[in-house]
DNA sequence: TTGATTGTTCGAAGTTTTCGAATAACTGAA
DNA sequence: TTCAGTTATTCGAAAACTTCGAACAATCAA
């Protein structure tokens, strides 16, 4: 197994941000972490098989979304708020502000 | 020729916004747009047969993110800033400023 | 009506996404 | 140490999407 890979800082480019958060599933992914400090794959049942979520996490974490740090068998999951605040200010907040938004609508 | 779809403001939905935006074609896009009122495809230059910018066009404006408008042989297109600050408020902008503000750290 | 301009649609080739099966990494129990 | 159980990644095939150039459609001006 390759090691996994995370980018540096400025290595964040938006594109790939928006890339990764224009997916429900990763969005979702997104959402979920917003409001638990860290998850791993099977914290979560969103519908997809497991090598699909896996791929989805590592499109997030390529992206500079989110880390990962083994633990065990589990990979642990967080968003890397810190890191997309110095990137793009208020970027993710308006993101998260507008997904929440539209979930409320919706139900 | 199949007439032209916009979706309604409130049918504008968070995930196909950022779908749309997370390509670099379609982001140069919104961000020309947001310095120029309206633009037709001629108008751009961004190095992709005319074919493919037709379809990036519409995935822009079936996301919501823009406008188009018929003018003789020309499609003028322009950014939906009132109904997307009225769906997502605050999102446009932190993208847009994301956007400039990577833009010049590039170059 | 013809020719020029602007975009869309079509079909093929390439790329990405998704899935299930196989594999790898780690833990705890025997 | 070995074995079984848990968790997640990798692989290969099928489906979906993207890109391109060519053909088509719509409009205008001569």
């Amino acid at each position: 197994m390759r090691p996994i890979h995370h980018p540096n800082c400025q290595d964040i480019a938006l594109e790939g941000v928006l890339y990764a958060l224009g997916d429900p599933v990763r969005l979702e992914i997104v959402q979920r972490l917003a409001s638990n400090d860290e998850l791993c794959c099977s914290d979560l049942d969103l519908g997809v098989a497991k090598s699909t979520l896996s791929h989805h996490f590592k499109i997030l974490r390529e992206a500079g979304v989110l880390h990962c740090r083994k633990q065990g068998t589990q990979h642990m999951n967080s968003l890397r708020r810190d890191d997309l605040e110095a990137a793009f200010p208020g970027l993710l907040d308006s993101i998260l502000k507008a997904a929440q938004a539209q979930g409320q609508v919706e139900n």
